[in-house]
DNA sequence: CTATTATTAGAGTATATACTCTAGTGAGTC
DNA sequence: GACTCACTAGAGTATATACTCTAATAATAG
């Protein structure tokens, strides 16, 4: 594998493990026992990474929310938007995390990210449409259709931090891709009162696949025997 | 004003201006035009402000949502609990910007801020439930309930994220609090398919108090000439 | 006044961070 | 062998960051 390639690999891999802000260009380096000089041929910043990680992240998503136009959309269609979407949550999980920072760094970045958050609505709105279409939820008026998917999208991109501060567990203690796909379990409550009669078992079904296993990771003060 | 107490102020304001990340205890003590080694005379390190802060934040919020176990609540005590809520989050808008990583470095905040979120929820369940009593709402089975409050609370702390990075215009344009509230609108949108007949012309017309003004904040690529 | 305590200034420090510079190496080409 | 060119090493640098140290000043108590 080409340095270039290695680079942009070990540096996802930390900073989804560290947090970017705790990752220097030197780290990445002496991760990979290369040079920060060898880092820097390579990539004129730190930002030029994070730029080139977030470019396959977009790329990833776009693949998987292509909603077709022709067919309507089944339930296994709808399984398959929300793993996708959560998968590729879990392999660029650091992006979310800093977001905020890493936009106010990068102009091109920020623009992008702005563009690709309303590829994503748009997604998700069009999801809702052929849901309907298919008979699998009611149809909405095109104002309520945009509100749910916007808190669609929230609820997704929230659900992450969430567990890694609600959690219970310590810091120690990693997330699992299994805890972060109780996040469908979230996204499909919003669905639950538009459900029509003949899909609503199914669904609930579906959702009921997600569910916590274990109640504890919300848990609050409780007694401490649990 | 004590010095102390100017530090958490200056603190806040310069951390909500331009983050956490981007604000050291040399530009807090430059901002007051104090020493950092005054600074350091009255907080062990910058954690010790942040936590201080956050404590603020913690009794303000503990605050607003203390709700009423006596008497049931009306609408009007609702939209209290929503604009409290969302003033808090202007407020000490810079803390969930930097959650995670403000977490990982302190234990004490980590442990805090857990069961902070925790009664948070509970708070959102019981308003939830006494909103049912009132026959504002349709009741719900517990899990449903906990499930609808977990996304509000998501939808909630992450509204200003989603502001700040999906928005139109460019960082220069700082947020305001009217945009900000129009979380509400967002928040409100959960709990329509669960309105009751006699409540939901009501609620409807309290939520579209709070409906974006300007649709462009959300736009796209859409057509330039607007 | 004297002693004590709270508060402040301001220079200083160890470390980290993002990044640069020079000097190469090794594979291929003519 | 001379030359190019993609690639790499490793020392080095300017700046920032969180924080410390010493000494001085203001406030207060006896």
């Amino acid at each position: 594998m080409k340095t270039r390639d290695k680079i942009l690999l070990a540096s996802l891999e930390l900073f989804n493990g560290r947090g970017e802000r705790n990752i220097t260009t030197n780290h990445i380096a002496a991760h990979l026992a290369i040079s920060p000089g060898n880092l820097y041929y390579h990539f004129r910043n730190k930002s030029d990474i994070i730029y080139e990680i977030f470019l396959e992240y977009e790329k990833l998503v776009d693949f998987y929310l292509d909603i077709p136009e022709e067919r309507p959309i089944s339930l296994e269609d709808l399984t398959f938007y929300l793993e996708s979407v959560f998968d590729g949550l879990w392999s660029y999980r650091f992006f979310h995390r800093d977001l905020e920072y890493l936009l106010d760094s990068d102009r091109r970045l920020r623009q992008d990210y702005r563009e690709f958050t309303n590829r994503c609505l748009d997604a998700i709105s069009r999801i809702f449409e052929k849901l309907a279409d298919a008979g699998i939820i009611q149809p909405q008026p095109d104002e309520l259709r945009s509100a749910m998917s916007l808190n669609v999208w929230l609820v997704i991109t929230n659900w992450m931090a969430f567990l890694k501060t609600a959690h219970a567990l310590e810091e120690s203690t990693s997330l699992t891709l299994t805890e972060l796909k109780q996040g469908i379990y979230q996204v499909l409550t919003l669905e639950i009162p538009y459900l029509t009669e003949s899909y609503r078992e199914q669904v609930m079904a579906l959702r009921e696949k997600y569910r916590p296993r274990l109640p504890e990771s919300v848990e609050m003060t409780g007694s401490a025997g649990g």
